[in-house]
DNA sequence: AACTGGGGAATTCCCAACCG
DNA sequence: CGGTTGGGAATTCCCCAGTT
């Protein structure tokens, strides 16, 4: 998984593509380190705003994660710098900027935590005797990216300032004046991070950068958070209306995006639903809901028969929301038997189909 | 109700209350027009930003409207100049701008619209062969009141320095750099009328100023609105969970300002639900529901026992929300017979405020 | 053909719970 | 105790339906 950058000296002559910039007069190239991305961000990231930093300057924001972060165990981005020779390599230095995702070019959030001061990160490593082995591993797990208030046009472009003024330009960098950011466009971004060292001879290079996948901002992450059901205990033979209430709006989710569906729980304990996450057991999925509605904070659905299923008189269930290749936490749902009366199975506004008077 | 500032010259020299301010040296006093507010502003208006009048020049915003304005009937804030005499008055002006609803104090909040500039309402009338009567009456039904970004207290702080630049200080008014305005502070303000006159000498002499009754932000107008139930039809016996969905967020509102109410329908026909508002029968509440719990867009209630009400098998009831003197449009809710079942009565689940960390 | 009036989306910011 | 995390409140702004 992790990219690979691997740098061939000599390749810097060549015309296809030159990978190496010399900052001084030609010379005899040195072997140059390699840099890789053993691991890449998480996908999504909830940038901080200034506002939320700036209250005590000890504060970091929220920290930039890892892919492989899990819940009970973090991990951050970490790059390798291989290949590194005390017999030619005498000190390293590592920077890393943002930029957008698309063009690769300076993006006005900026990074902020251990090592970092203008925007972007720097740390420098020195090659001597006390150096061991030819690697040095760098984890960047104080990390985080600032990012800027977008309302107006002109806040954009005054971070742009900013960010022209007070980051330096990697090599391969796009050139900023190339990218107009709107407010939509801002929310993705790569980490650029580039090695440069200096050989043994005082001279120093600059290595290509290298990009890291792109970081979305966490609000593209469109998944349906269920809040609770209406009601909770509905009729085997189906047809019932539930109103499932989401926390988060449901904006910009198709209702032919979403499916829910229905999972038989297998003698599970009626104790706690919320700590039986994952208990390994089979989840054979064996009914879904049609669709009925989808309001702002509402999705309502209509039950599915489910008197196939049981014999029992009493049928316990989840119920997951999927959209978007997002999955919603589980909610419990009571199929009882004893068809009995018409509960639930009217709704308010057009109680056209009243399922059998009882008169 | 009219709020009335009838001025007699010859207070002005009395030291307990002085009204009239003399801005040229002292002269025998003409008797001046007295001013008098006819219609109050609303108590709520939505104030509009400087982005929403802007893209186009021609756009007034949301016009403030008078508080006996009724959906379909509208009315304007409206003040009356009385007293005019040809003989003694050659010219009127009447001056308006905002002042804190508190402190009266200058207000960055400024008016737009007609007969508006620089943040200011200004309108003359010459007094001379054509005027006819005693009475000028001014009905302002092309103003807006423009609201400032108050994010940061710097950008509160710049619109102070606008308005005190741009509109003249009208008599009686409190210094504004005796105000500090938060970004709480701000959602109301009063209209502030000075009526100037130019005696037929050439004299000016300005009158002192009358305040409207206060205008309140319409954020602070906190009425629930209803947008449906789940489930509509509950048996009779009560007890059930009933989740009500809200249009608007609740915020800000105390569960304990919450009343829930049924009403029986007298012998409605079952046709529109909608159009059965208000039909003149008695609005004999039968029972309330208990709230079981508020969020930001649900209200959850419980029904109460309704068997002692009809010995029918179906009861078909209004269901209101009122809170804080207001009250919500109804929804219908059915009751029906034949006990089934614990229908609705359980909850999904008890969602934890934030989930449980996995270690 | 505009504008108003509203709904509600998008953006910022605040803060409480939780964690080391 | 201070920081991180998230939830969600507050604020701004966008935009469209309905009117005039």
């Amino acid at each position: 998984m992790a990219t690979t950058t691997q740098l061939i000296g000599r390749d810097v002559l060549l015309p296809e593509q030159p990978r190496i910039l010399v900052l001084h007069e030609p010379q005899p190239l040195p072997q140059p380190p390699s840099l890789t991305i053993e691991e890449q961000p998480a996908r999504f990231y909830r940038f901080r705003y200034e506002s939320e930093i700036e209250k005590d300057s000890g504060r970091v924001g929220g920290l930039l994660l890892g892919r492989s972060s899990t819940d009970g165990n973090k991990s951050f981005v970490r790059v390798r710098v291989s290949g590194i020779d005390p017999a030619v390599h005498s000190q390293l230095q590592l920077t890393v900027c943002t930029v957008s995702a698309e063009e690769k070019a300076p993006h006005p959030y900026y990074l902020h935590g251990d090592h970092c001061s203008n925007g972007y990160f720097q740390l420098k490593k020195t090659v001597d005797s006390a150096f061991k082995g030819s690697e040095w591993e760098i984890t960047f797990n104080r990390l985080a990216v600032i990012c800027v208030t977008r309302k107006s046009q002109m806040d954009i472009e005054r971070a742009m300032e900013l960010r022209r003024a007070n980051v330096p330009s990697l090599p391969d960098a796009v050139e900023s004046s190339k990218v107009e950011y709107t407010s939509r466009s801002m929310g993705s971004i790569r980490l650029a991070i580039s090695l440069q060292f200096t050989d043994t001879r005082g001279m120093h290079w600059w290595q290509s950068t290298v990009y890291s996948d792109p970081i979305n901002d966490d609000k593209q992450k469109k998944s349906i958070a269920v809040e609770r059901l209406n009601p909770a205990e509905v009729p085997l033979t189906g047809g019932s209306l539930v109103a499932i209430l989401t926390k988060t709006p449901t904006t910009g989710i198709n209702k032919t995006d979403i499916k829910v569906d229905l999972q038989t729980l297998h003698g599970q304990s009626s104790a706690g639903s919320a700590s039986a996450e994952s208990t390994g057991s089979l989840r054979n999925f064996v009914r879904s809901c049609s669709i009925v509605e989808l309001k702002k904070h509402l999705l309502v659905v209509r039950t599915p028969d489910m008197t196939s299923i049981t014999r029992n008189d009493r049928l316990k269930c989840r119920l997951t929301v999927r959209s978007n290749g997002f999955e919603s936490e589980d909610l419990e749902i009571v199929f009882f038997g004893k068809e009995c009366g018409n509960v639930g199975s009217a709704d308010t506004r057009d109680s056209r189909k009243r399922p059998r008077q009882q008169t």
